[in-house]
This record gives structure tokens, C-alpha cells and sequence, in this order.
DNA sequence: TGACTTATATGCATAAAGCTTCTATCTAAT
DNA sequence: ATTAGATAGAAGCTTTATGCATATAAGTCA
């Protein structure tokens, strides 16, 4: 920093303007038995009680918007090491009653699998919800959760949230890598289809879905096959990262 | 609002977090001379004196985000009625040396000749600025921006922000109609295809680009055609928005 | 051993996109 | 009036991606 940057600042008011708060809210997918899932918090606090929310919570003074929704992925849902991409940024003016709260949307992805011990120990507060999509392809819009018993009302915007989520990720998944976030180290490539199939909400060809992962040379095979199968195991595949750095953001 | 969420919030205080500023900065695009551009604001104060800035301004307590992007269109760029999207949220610590801000970009298009009467009142402190992007493809990251006189030096995290939209924009380009916002009413499809090469920074062919255009169903023929032009007329065309609501977002 | 089921490969039809070439239509020069 | 020059616009061929049907391979289990 300059001087004269360094002397400016001794005079600049940074009260001058009512600022508002800021928090960021985190949609962390998954695919669980076929389905998109969504986890979600019940809230036991006015506003929305009883409702279910998004884990979220507000941006230290001092905290980065990335650093922020990576300790809301620790500390409120419990877990750590995922796929974390900033989404939208929504600041309706009422859109929590509370006061004004303008919210930064991230959404993450996990493998099914890890939300195993993070669900084990919340004692009922943590669910890990279906999401239910109702418009086709990518037309956008609110979507529901749904529960073991049942819907799952949402709080404030949320169902806008995650409706943004399901639009982004439809959008990514095929020209970018996003959909080996929710699978484990080693899948099969069927694996791969149904997670494909169950975001997206459509039945994908099997020959060609099989060609375009080759193809794009995201997929590498291990030898390896899975184990347990009833039938023909299928071979093991690993992902992996392009050479060329040629993803879309 | 209920009766107990009504109660809550007469206890709820409000100040338990220090909170950032939230600012929302403009990247109001277009194409000029083959080339994409976008309009710049000289600093005239600390910090980043002298350079070049994105118009921007702090959100207002009770204005939404997309109320704030727009009174800034209007305030600080002197523009109107433009096409207007959220792009990204910028949460570094330290990207203004001031204080803590957030700021919301938005990226918003305009045709070239719509810039005219804002430049021409401006007296030197606004300019639209060549965008020289030295990446291919969507492979990402920050731009330059270069006047008549060579670069601009760009303020804060400004660079960052023009690569993002220029990223976004040759994304949406292709399955999107956000091209038809940097054209007039009336336009010939040589005009689009150069509009289309100036965003993605490459040559395209002019059949299938034709070809695809037409099938899109998003332009109709007028019959009118071109005046003024030097050879062979060009048939003008329309935008014409697809009757059903199948874009991405 | 053979029926069953899924994995994997192959061949064909269709559709989209790139490329080349041809024709049409205007201005401007002679 | 005629013609050269330049661009608009259309048509045909080739290449490539994708959908679909089918054949073969490789396991489990009765």
C-alpha cells in the first residue's frame, strides 16, 4: 500500500453507511438410492421454527466468503473435504424477517457414504432429505424436500436455494467433472450413469453415456473389478483430472 | 408473519455481529468494432487513484441487490433498460485496502451504440475500454482492459471480476440469447456471427452458424433489409424469445 | 452344467456441425 | 448499359456425435 493510500485511510469514515448482515448458506448434495438428497437442519429457534434449513451461518468480520462456508460444511454439517462452489448470492430485502440478512449460496457435494457419521450423532436434528424436482430439464424454479414421513416445509428462501442448486448442477454435469464429487474413489461406470440419471431425472442411453465418459478422458480403468456383484462385476474406474486445465467455471 | 416469530424478534439483537460492507459492482459489457468492451470509471480518490474502476456503489439497507446493480446502471454508468445478471460474489478480507467489503458482481450488456450519449457527458471520467483477453477457450482467469493510449490499470480485484464475466458470457453464448443484448432492434445475421467471434475470441463458420441460429428459432426474418451497405444487402433480422421458458440460467 | 443377469462391444441409422462451392444481388466503375 | 467486385445466402459433401438395437462376455446360483 502506498502513502497516500495509508493516509487516506486515517479519514475515511467507515460508518457512513447501514450495513447489512451477511451469512452464507450451504446446499450439500448428494445421490442417495437413485435420488438427488439434501442435507438439511431442523430449526429449533424462531423465525421458521420447526422448519427445516439449509446449515448456514454469518460471515466473521475478518472471515473470506470461501473460508466461512467451509466452516459452516465443519462445524454445522459436520463434515469436511468437499466439492464447494460459490452458487448465487441472494439479498431480497425480506428475506428473512429478522433483519436484513444478505445470504451467500454455496453448494457442495458429497459421496453418500460420508454422511453416515455425521447423521449418526445429531440425534435427530440432521436429516438427510430426497429432493424432489418438478420442472423438466433445466426450466428452473423452486424445489421440495422431502422426508422419510413426508415433505419437509423449508425455511425463508431455501427452496429457492436448492432449486438453484439442481438448475447449476444439471448444467455442469456434462461438460464439467462435478459428478465424480458424489461418487467414492473407485466406481463403476454404471455408478456414474445413475448418478447422471438421478440428477438430471431422465434415463441416459447406455452405450453412448459409456462412449462420452471415454471419451472425454475424465475416467481411467483400474483392472479392478467390484466384488459382491450378483452377476458380472463391472470393471473399476478412477477419475481423473484433465491435464489441460479446460473447465468451464 | 406469526404472533411468536413476532415476539422473538422484539428480543433478537441484532448487533451481536460486526458486519462487512456490501457493494455491488458492474460489468456493463459490449461489443465495439469487433472487439468486446466495457465501461470504466477513473478514480479519482484513495485508494486506487487513477485507475480504472468497475462502477459500483454500496447497498442500501432497505434495496435489494438487484435494485442496487440497477441504481448504479443508472447513477454511476448512466445507462437504462439493460440486460442485467448476477455474476459472482467477492468475499476476499482484504480486496478493498479500505475496509471490509463484499462486493456482488453483476455483468449487464448493452449494444454499442447506447453507450454513445453517456460517453459523450462524461468529460473523460467514464470510457469504454477494450477487453483483451489472453486465455482460449473457457479455460478462465483475470483480463485487461486497454483504452486508445495503451492499458488501463485496473483498481482492487477488478481484473478478476471482467474475467469472470467474460468467462460467463462465451459460456452462455452458444445455448443462451444473451448475444441478441449487445444488438440493435434490427440486426443481420453477419452482425450476430460477429458479435458471437468477438465474445469467444475466434472464427466461426458461417453456414452452421446460420444454420443453427435459424434452427434455434430465436431470430425471425423481417424482410427488410440493410441500407447503406456497400454490396449485396444483408436480410435484416429479430430477436424473437422462445414461446416456451426453456433457458439456463 | 446351464439358466439368468448384467457388463461390454459392435454395427447401423440419424442428426448436427464443419467445409467447399455455387448462385443471387447489390454498388460502383467504365 | 454493361461488367467487375464483393458480400449474402443456399446447397451438397464429409466428419463426428449420438441414439438404438443387438451380439458377445463374464460372472452367480440352482
Amino acid at each position: 500500500m502506498t502513502d497516500t493510500e495509508t493516509q487516506f485511510l486515517q479519514t475515511y469514515d467507515p460508518a457512513e453507511y447501514e450495513r447489512p448482515s451477511v451469512a452464507v448458506d450451504l446446499i450439500l448434495m448428494s445421490v442417495v438410492d437413485g435420488a438427488p438428497a439434501v442435507l438439511l437442519i431442523r430449526r429449533t429457534e424462531q423465525p421458521a421454527k420447526d422448519k427445516w434449513a439449509l446449515p448456514g451461518g454469518f460471515v466473521g468480520i475478518d472471515e473470506s466468503l470461501d473460508a466461512a462456508a467451509h466452516r459452516v460444511l465443519r462445524e454445522k454439517a459436520r463434515m469436511d473435504d468437499a466439492y464447494v462452489e460459490q452458487l448465487y448470492t441472494f439479498g431480497a430485502v425480506d428475506r428473512d424477517p429478522r433483519m436484513r440478512i444478505i445470504s451467500v449460496a454455496y453448494f457442495a457435494l458429497l459421496p453418500a457414504d460420508r454422511y453416515a457419521a455425521a447423521l449418526k450423532n445429531s440425534s435427530g436434528d440432521l436429516t438427510l432429505a430426497r429432493v424432489a424436482v418438478h420442472w423438466p430439464g433445466e426450466t428452473g424454479g423452486p424445489v421440495a424436500a422431502v422426508g422419510e414421513d413426508g415433505p419437509l416445509p423449508l425455511a425463508f428462501d431455501n427452496a429457492d436455494m436448492l432449486g438453484l442448486a439442481m438448475l447449476r448442477l444439471r448444467g455442469k454435469l456434462d461438460y464439467s467433472s462435478v459428478g465424480f464429487a458424489l461418487l467414492p474413489e473407485y466406481f463403476t461406470l454404471r455408478q456414474l450413469q445413475d448418478v447422471h440419471e438421478a440428477i438430471l431425472g431422465v434415463q441416459l442411453n447406455k452405450p453412448a453415456f459409456r462412449r462420452r465418459m471415454l471419451d472425454k478422458g475424465w475416467v481411467e480403468a483400474t483392472g479392478e473389478r467390484e466384488i459382491g456383484a450378483s452377476f458380472r462385476p463391472a470393471e473399476l474406474y478412477r477419475f481423473k483430472p484433465l491435464s489441460q486445465a479446460s473447465e468451464r467455471t
